[in-house]
Formats: C-alpha cells, sequence, structure tokens
DNA sequence: ATGAAAGCGCTAACAC
DNA sequence: GTGTTAGCGCTTTCAT
C-alpha cells in the first residue's frame, strides 16, 4: 500500500491542514515548510488516493462509456480518441462492458454508477430498446453525452451526421453516371442504419432517382433479406461486418436485375461486398461501383482501394468528453447542447471516378 | 446521488450493522426482518456505493490494464477477452492508456494505483523500455500478470507461444515446397518480433534452409515517405500495420533476388503486403505465397484469404484474469506461474496449398 | 438477534 | 500560518 498523508504528517512534523494546503498549492503556507515538504514528499514518492479523494469530494474524476460492445470493433476510433481525450482534461475512464440486453445494459450503469463515475458518454449500437436505461441515468442527474442523436431524449450529443454524410456519399456516385444504385444495411432497427437510409433516400429523391426496394438490404445474420424481429441471438454482434457485406452484396448480385452501384453500411461491409463481387466474377468498380464508410485503414488496402467517408473521431471525442466535462462542473445552461459534425469524402477507386477520369 | 445505507437505515427503523447483514446473506437474522428489509430495498433500488466499499475494504474488484495503447486495434480481440473475462468474475477494468513513453507508462501506473486496482495485466508492446516500470509494480507486491514474456522478470505469465507459432507457419511453408522465404517484422525490439524472428529461425535451421538476411525486413517509419502527420497523429504506433505490411514488401519485391514465400508479421502486414504484391504485378501465391498472424476477421476476406495462426484469445483473457484474481486472493503460492498457450494454423488460400492440391 | 462505534485516506471548515 | 476536527459511505469488532 501507498504512504498515507496520516504518515507522511507524523514523519515531517507537520500538520495535515499543513499538508493538504502544500498539496493544493495554497499561498498561506511558509515558504520554506512548502519546499522541505515537497521535496520530501518528492523523495517518498507520495501519490493521493484517488478512491478517499472521490469519496469525499463525490468526485472520482473517471468518466463512465457504456453501449453495447462499447470497444467493439467498429468503435475502437472512437474510443480511443475518448480516452486520450479524457486523459488530456485528467480523467479516468471505465467501459461497461455489456452484450448489449438491456438487463445487461442496466447492470453495467449499475455497476459504472456504484463505482461514482462524474458521468456517461453513450457509445452504442442506437438500439431502441437502450434507450430507456439512458433516460434512467438523465433522471439521476447524471451528466450524460451521447454520440448519436437519441429519438425522445433530450440530451447532450456531439455525433457524426450519418444522413448528410449517406447524402453526399449517394450523391457522389450519382454525379458520376449512376441512376441504379442499391444500398446495404445492418438489419438492426439502430438509429445508424436508419439514418443512412434516410440519407440515401434523400439523395435519391432529390436527384429523382428511382428508389428500387429490391436494392436495399438490411443484412441480417442468416443472409436473408428480411428483418428477423424474433432471431433473440444475443451474440449478433460477434458475425464480422465482412461477413454482413459479404452476404449483403451475394443477395443483390442474385437478382435479376443488378444496380451499377451499392452505398455500403461500412467499409468492412464494403470489403465483404468487394470479396462477393470478386468471386461472382463481377468486376469493381467496372461493372459495379462501391462505397464505404468510415474511411478505416483497411480501407485504403482494400483490394480496390475504397472510397469511403471519414469522421472526424478526434473531434468526436474531444467535443464530447469537454462538453461532459464542462457539464460536469455545471458550467453549462440546462439546454442540451446539439453538436452535429460533418464526414468528409474520401475519393479513392471504388467508385470507379478515377477509372471514369482516365477514359 | 443514491441512497445510502445510513438513510435506508433510517426510513427502515433499524441498525446499521443489521442491515449490513443482511446485505451480505448472513443467517444471524430475524427472518422477519429480513424480508421485510430486502422487499424495501428492492423498492429502493439501493445499490451499494463501491468507493466507500473500496476504501474500507481496501479492494476495489477492479483490475488495471496497462501497456502503451493497450486498446490498439491489434489488441482488441484480447481487451474484449479480457473485459469479458473480468465481468464474469465481478471484476470492472480500467485502462492506463498511454503513448508507450516510460514516463506516460509511469503516470498511468499511478492513476490506477491511486485508483486502487487490485492487480495488473500488462498487454503491451513488448518494448524493453516499458519492463521498469512493471518492476516497480512487482516490487510494490501488487499483482500482476504478463500477457506475454517479459526478460528479466519473474511473472506471472499467460501468453500465446509466438515462436512455436512462427515455426509452425514457417514450416507449413517449407512443407509445400519453399525454400527461398523471407520475413517482414516490425523493426522494435519488442518481444513480439523478436519471437517471431526465433521462430522462423528455428524451422528454417532445422530444415537447413539458407536464411536470407535480404530477405529478413524490420520495416520502419522512414521505410517510405508519408506519416500520417495531418491529423495530428504524431506516434508511430498511428501508422497503419496495412501500412507498414506494405512499405516491407515493397522493399522485398525491389531486391534482384525474391523470395518465393513471405512470413508477416500479422495479417494487417499480410493484406499491405498483397496490395503491394498486386500493384507491383506478382501474383499472390502463384509467385509469391503469403502467411499472416492473428486470423483476425480481415484474413477471411483479403482478396486472397489469408492462412494465418489464430490465437486462443477467449482462454488468453480467462486464465489471465483467472490467475490474477487468484493472486489477489491468495490463492497461489509465491512462485510465479507462467503458461504458454498455442496458437492454431488456419489454412486458407494465401499459402498456395490449395493450389497445390489442384495441380 | 441487534446496536454502537471506530476507522479506511482524504478534504474543508473552523479554531488558534 | 498552522493545527484540529468532522465527516464522505461502508465494514467490522465489540457490547448488549
Amino acid at each position: 500500500m501507498s504512504l498515507t498523508q496520516h504518515e507522511i504528517v507524523n514523519q515531517l512534523g507537520i500538520s495535515r491542514g499543513t499538508l493538504h494546503r502544500i498539496l493544493i498549492g495554497s499561498p498561506l503556507v511558509k515558504a520554506a515548510t512548502r519546499d522541505r515538504v515537497l521535496g520530501e514528499l518528492e523523495k517518498l514518492n507520495y501519490v493521493p488516493n484517488a478512491i478517499a479523494r472521490g469519496l469525499k469530494m463525490r468526485r472520482t474524476n473517471t468518466l463512465g462509456i457504456i453501449g453495447p460492445a462499447a470497444i467493439k470493433m467498429a468503435n475502437i476510433d472512437k474510443v480511443n480518441a475518448l480516452h486520450l481525450a479524457s486523459r488530456a482534461r485528467g480523467y479516468s475512464v471505465m467501459f461497461g462492458y455489456s452484450n448489449g440486453s438491456p438487463e445487461e445494459d442496466a447492470q453495467c450503469i449499475r455497476e459504472l454508477r456504484a463505482r461514482m463515475v462524474d458521468g456517461f458518454v453513450a457509445l452504442g449500437r442506437g438500439l431502441p430498446e437502450n434507450i430507456p436505461q439512458y433516460q434512467d441515468i438523465q433522471k439521476a442527474g447524471i451528466p450524460f453525452v451521447s454520440l448519436y442523436p437519441i429519438p425522445g431524449l433530450q440530451a447532450d450529443c456531439v455525433y457524426v451526421d450519418t444522413r448528410s454524410a449517406y447524402a453526399e456519399l449517394t450523391k457522389h456516385l450519382i454525379k458520376l453516371g449512376h441512376t441504379k444504385i442499391g444500398l446495404l444495411l445492418d438489419a438492426s432497427a439502430s438509429q445508424f442504419s436508419v439514418n443512412r437510409e434516410l440519407g440515401f433516400r434523400d439523395a435519391m429523391t432529390a436527384a429523382k432517382l428511382p428508389i428500387v426496394d429490391d436494392w436495399i438490404i438490411h443484412v441480417t445474420p442468416d443472409g436473408a433479406s428480411e428483418i428477423n424481429a424474433e432471431n433473440g441471438e444475443t451474440h449478433i454482434w460477434h458475425i464480422s461486418d465482412y461477413q454482413y457485406g459479404f452476404w449483403g452484396a451475394s443477395l443483390i448480385l442474385a437478382k435479376r436485375q443488378r444496380p451499377t452501384a451499392i452505398v455500403c453500411f461500412s467499409d468492412e461491409f464494403a470489403i465483404g461486398a468487394l470479396r462477393a463481387a470478386d468471386l461472382a466474377g463481377v468486376r469493381v468498380p467496372e461493372d459495379l461501383a462501391l462505397v464505404g464508410y468510415d474511411d478505416k485503414d483497411s480501407a485504403k488496402f482494400a483490394r480496390v482501394p475504397l472510397t469511403t467517408m471519414h469522421q472526424p473521431d478526434n473531434e468526436v471525442g474531444t467535443e464530447a468528453v469537454s462538453l461532459l466535462i464542462d457539464r460536469i462542473d455545471g458550467k453549462l445552461p440546462p439546454k442540451p447542447v446539439v453538436r452535429p459534425l460533418q464526414a468528409k469524402l474520401v475519393v479513392r477507386d471504388s467508385c470507379g471516378s478515377r477509372l471514369a477520369k482516365k477514359r
């Protein structure tokens, strides 16, 4: 165990008050005493007990991150950004690691609250069934910031506007001359899927292009195209997004009429789709353009480097943490602050635009 | 803020002692009282304050995970496994998020110790410069388990035996008839690179095959022009492993004499190498066999599905956490327990073995 | 079978 | 300027 203030005080022959004043840099201490004590402290390698401090201050300088599989691969960059931003502000981070079921979710939140986290950031799969838990946090008056808009919840929110991102992605394809465009999505009713589809439809409608239901696939774990609500698999999220993309693209490619371009849920979806196209002998981008989302490292090194949307993950992390801490510090007016951030189009080869230029 | 025992006691007209006995399930309480209180507790939704408990018990049920960039993509599966295993045992997890410099590393450990984590698990990059920090933990008598062997440190250790894994990988290539085999590694002096090279040499030597220095590449960041400085990503480990693999393979392919197979540091390295081969017009696996390590999701969906070694990440996580907690509980004799686990060969297309069969 | 009281390491209000 | 003291919410020993 580490040294305690009690022990130090005894050893140096000063009082707890004086020691504390020195520790917080109060000027009400004789300079000589301060310098001596500071020197000793250094030598003794004293590190204050954050648990005791937390108990006393009712403030632990710890942030809780929640959401099913918060550390899932797809979120790794946001998690990193959150971590870095928290550290920069002197905060630590704890994850509530749940499988996504409302029960486990609630349990995670309970554990984190028991550990007196100062605030929560929600970085989930955007599933409606998790909303009640978040409402509980709000009701308890614990600062809470979400990384995606949560319907029915008036909460602080820093998010990437996927709707307009998907509109932009789709518009890019349209500008390239595509008129037959498909969409490959996660089957869940998550905000992420919903907003992606909205953005896609925005662009198609604006361009007066037909939206073909056959080409809008919500991929389910069994590779079927219908939403399978009764599939009670708790670990659906263990199936890789590559696999989903592969299944979904296979489905579209098997149709009698094919689109000439597919907008994908993520880079992983697109890479899975790319593989399906390869196996089916469909050339990308010549016969089929593909675009992803996220701009993961893998996008750049795919067989056909992916055109995709780059998310400002660092900004999301910094802003969210900053917002949350300001809220914790009571620096913000009650009104929730909602801060949409924009993704940026990254053009590579998979959309065929470089091909077009060559011609 | 949540309810405290004090408030509950007042409200229900019992004493703190009785409440506590009920909470820990002691039989020394009148059944009627217990049932009544339990019911009320449920209604009140009481959740014990883990911070206060931790202070009193000198035990927080929290594990600290350390190592530079602990959550770096490459470690995500182990991190997940650790998390899951910890939760299953009733423990939470905190990360020490450092950039890898000894100073930041030490700072992370200090913060985690201040938060009274019950034990540490080291999941680093295997760099020698981090060893002193780990020694400090040991000296402080805090339980510590490492996920890779640390030279000069007698510590509990659960690890995947990369040396024999790389021997097996290399042997597989040799069995396929390759005699000219290259090796693509991280330039750091990490245990990971060192052991991979050792395993490679084991197999080559056993087969009496020449080890060509020209074909053993330790890729450095300056192996090419661009570093991701644009996103404020100043640290070397922000460069993707795909990029390293790409650079490294490009280097090998530029040699006058080429190997017919390359053993890569990871799946990401292999995918980067695959891309380099594609751009150079080198056919994989016909002209060049490539094998990876990790069996990431991406390995299966690479342009040429990767032959690779699958790591028992779940087992690593479970064993390590189990070992650490047993150590915390004082259930183990002083002697460090060292538990090597074996990776498993997964044969796909990139090694050319399926091709060979077809012939 | 139940209650009272001490104390984990820290902070802050109050006294000297 | 410096020292003393009362808790933060919990567990545990000792009385009753």
